[in-house]
This record gives C-alpha cells, sequence and structure tokens, in this order.
DNA sequence: AAGTCGGGGGT
DNA sequence: ACCCCAGACTT
C-alpha cells in the first residue's frame, strides 16, 4: 500500500488532479508513480547536486527560520550577504528579541516586504517570552507566530525538525504541476491545497527535510518555469508533463495585473548646519518605519510644481522653505504601482522642524544608520553626483 | 478572492 | 515589456 500509488488513488483524493483530461476522449492508460522510488531519485539527486549554501550548515531552527523569512518571493543569491549580515547582528533569538526595531530594519533595508522583518522580530519575541527561546516544533503553534504562514510552517518543521509536513512554494507548484499534470491555476490561492494534498501523499517519512528541500532546489535549478532541462532531471521518468511532451504549458498561471503610476515630488532639505532633513514613515502600509526625504503626491505640472512644495513644506514643517534647484527625476518600479519622482534640492530653518516627531537634521556621516528604501537612496545618490 | 507589500534578475 | 522569485496579511 504504501509503496505503490496507483494514479487511480491519487485520482479519488484529490478531484482537480489532471482536471484537463478529464475532457479528452483520448484517455491514455493510468500511469502508476512509484513512490518509494520517486523518493530515492529526487533525493539522491538532491545529495549529490544541491548547492552549498549557508543556511544548510546545520539545521538551527532559528537560522532556518530566518532564511525562509527572507527567501519569500526572493532568489537565493539576493538573500546569502543578508543572512551572513543578519545573523553576525543577530546570532541567536534572544538577540533579535533584544534588538531595536530600527536596527533590523536596517539590516532588512534593500531586500523588501519589510513588514517580513517587523513580524519576524514580532514572532522572535514571542518565542523568546512565551516558548523560552526554544523554536514550537507544533504546526499548531508554529503557524500561530507572526509572519509564518503554510510554507514557511512546513518548511521550519520539515527542515529543522525532520516532521513529514508539506512545504508548498512557487517552485513546488510548477515541479508537482508537470509531473502529476495539474492544470489548476496556481494562481489562486485555493490551489495551494491540491499541491498539499499531493505531497502528503509523496513526502519521504525517513527524510522530510531533504525531500522537501529537494522539490525546491529541483525548481531551482531543473524544472525552472520557462526553459526546463529535462534531459538532466532526475525524476523525468516519473513526469507525466514530460511523457505528453507538455513540459512548456505547464504551470497553468493567470496574469497579474499592471501597475498604477504615481506621481510624486520630493526634496532634499539641508538647514545652516549642513544636515538634512529625514522623517519616519506611518507605522503601517507601504515601506512602514522606514526613514525618506520630505516628498508629496503630485499630480500637478511641473511649472507649478516647485511653488506648490515650497509651500507645503513651508507650512508641514513651520519654517522657511526654499527650494533652489530641480536635480532631475526617477522612476521606481513596485510589485503593484510605479513612483514617478521629481526631485529638488533646497534649505530650511530647523527651528521648529525638528520639534516634530519622526523628524530628524542628520549630518551626510549619519545619514547610512538609517534604513530608507531603495528610491530614496537613488534619489540621495543623484543628490550627491548633481552636487559635484 | 482580490489587493497590498520590494526589489532584482532573467528572457 | 513581462515574468518570476523557498509568500503572508488585510480587506
Amino acid at each position: 500500500m504504501n509503496t505503490y500509488l496507483l494514479y487511480s488513488q491519487i485520482y479519488v483524493s484529490l478531484t482537480s488532479w489532471r482536471g484537463k483530461n478529464l475532457d479528452k476522449q483520448d484517455v491514455q492508460p493510468l500511469e502508476t508513480i512509484d513512490i518509494e522510488q520517486f523518493q530515492t531519485d529526487l533525493i539522491s539527486w538532491f545529495q549529490k547536486e544541491q548547492r552549498e549554501l549557508p543556511w544548510r550548515k546545520d539545521k538551527d531552527p532559528y537560522k532556518v527560520w530566518v532564511s525562509e523569512i527572507m527567501l519569500q518571493q526572493t532568489r537565493v543569491d539576493t538573500v546569502i550577504p543578508y543572512f551572513h549580515r543578519f545573523l553576525e547582528l543577530f546570532p541567536e533569538v534572544k538577540d533579535l528579541a533584544q534588538a531595536e526595531e530600527d536596527q533590523v530594519l536596517k539590516a532588512w533595508e534593500g531586500l523588501g516586504y519589510y513588514s517580513r522583518a517587523r513580524n519576524l522580530q514580532s514572532a522572535v519575541k514571542e518565542v523568546y517570552e512565551k516558548y523560552g527561546g526554544i523554536v514550537p516544533n507544533t504546526p499548531k503553534e508554529i503557524s500561530s507566530l507572526k509572519g509564518v504562514g503554510p510554507y514557511t510552517a512546513g518548511a521550519i518543521l520539515s527542515i529543522a525538525y525532520g516532521i513529514p509536513e508539506p512545504a508548498v512554494d512557487g517552485n513546488v507548484m510548477r515541479v508537482f504541476s508537470r509531473i502529476l499534470s495539474i492544470w489548476d491555476d496556481i494562481a489562486k490561492p485555493s490551489t495551494r491545497k491540491v499541491f498539499e494534498t499531493a505531497v502528503r501523499e509523496l513526502i519521504s517519512h525517513d527524510n522530510p527535510s531533504d525531500f522537501n528541500q529537494a522539490l525546491m532546489e529541483l525548481g531551482a535549478l531543473i524544472c525552472t518555469p520557462t526553459s526546463p532541462s529535462c534531459l538532466l532531471c532526475p525524476v523525468r521518468d516519473h513526469c507525466a508533463a514530460f511523457h505528453e511532451g507538455t513540459q512548456h504549458e505547464l504551470p497553468i498561471k493567470t496574469k497579474n495585473k499592471k501597475q498604477k503610476h504615481v506621481k510624486m515630488a520630493a526634496a532634499i532639505l539641508v538647514n545652516d548646519k549642513g544636515e538634512i532633513l529625514i522623517q519616519k514613515r506611518p507605522s503601517k502600509g507601504l515601506l512602514a518605519n522606514l526613514w525618506e526625504f520630505p516628498n508629496i503626491e503630485s499630480t500637478i505640472s511641473y511649472v507649478d510644481e516647485k511653488a506648490l512644495l515650497e509651500d507645503r513644506f513651508a507650512s508641514h514643517y513651520s519654517g522657511n522653505v526654499h527650494l533652489n534647484r530641480s536635480i532631475g527625476q526617477l522612476e521606481h518600479v513596485f510589485s503593484h504601482l510605479i513612483w514617478n519622482i521629481n526631485i529638488y534640492a533646497g534649505t530650511i530653518d530647523d527651528v521648529s522642524a525638528s520639534e516634530l516627531q519622526n523628524v530628524k537634521f542628520v549630518s551626510i556621516e549619519e545619514l547610512d544608520q538609517y534604513a530608507f528604501p531603495v528610491p530614496y537612496q537613488k534619489m540621495f545618490r543623484m543628490y550627491q553626483l548633481e552636487k559635484e
């Protein structure tokens, strides 16, 4: 019963399995999937071909946790340097639990999706206080932690604790959509459950860690989105899509919508001591709790904009504001919107502005102690280039 | 279920 | 341009 899982049995347990073929008049003989052989082929390949990654050096649940949060929607090569720096700053649960949020955000600067960092620290605090610093090892407890969703819960449980839970990410859905010929739209939230059910049937109970990691490694190295290297695939004998030649049609994924365009204006304002005005963003929403330069959303025409900005800034910061010059403009693309920013430089009195909450005057040397979103980093670089 | 939330790299 | 990436949370 454990050794072979008849294809028809899978079909019974998953109504959407091979749903496309239900309508085909010419149904081919049902294949069987040799589960043990599949596990062996997959895991041996992984043990031989896996990349050396910093979070694979040991299975410390805290390190696995940090890596999994960083890897959400983020490529391995991007994460590696962040992972090293983060663990140097916060080697253990206690260190992250007791850190200043500003320092955590600074360590996350440039990585994006900053709520990951704030949720991670919040959850680590809970682990430190409620679980004595030990990352919990039950699905219920770990899933209740802030920022730990179905994927991350399964990843930590399987990789750090060897518990056979599915960890279904984009890789796993792509890989199994091909192996099992699943034609559900993987862009729909409900589809993830189809793949979780599949993984529960197929996962190795001897080595859930390598099984789950192998699926993701396979998706990253072999079973890639546009041009899968099927001839190098260790499980192509088990793959329905390879058998049918449909690997380029799978997975099914509906397109995402276009970004909205937002016009902005922002300024580098300097006081008479040569210090620059910065402010902390609100604690909710886009780029929450990061720092920025004074800015407004603006749909005003370019000629009127400068006067409007001087007015708005002067009244908001209660000081005399002078915009000397326009430095240029820059575009920054987010996943759901596009900022087009007109950039100015000028001066401001620091009498009242420094009394405002979340507003500071800092020297150029102090600037890099604060976490800035990339668009404002770009903006400051333009300012420095223009000044020379 | 749809929208929000970053940034970079590949094609 | 458009796609994708070791997704989660809010509405």
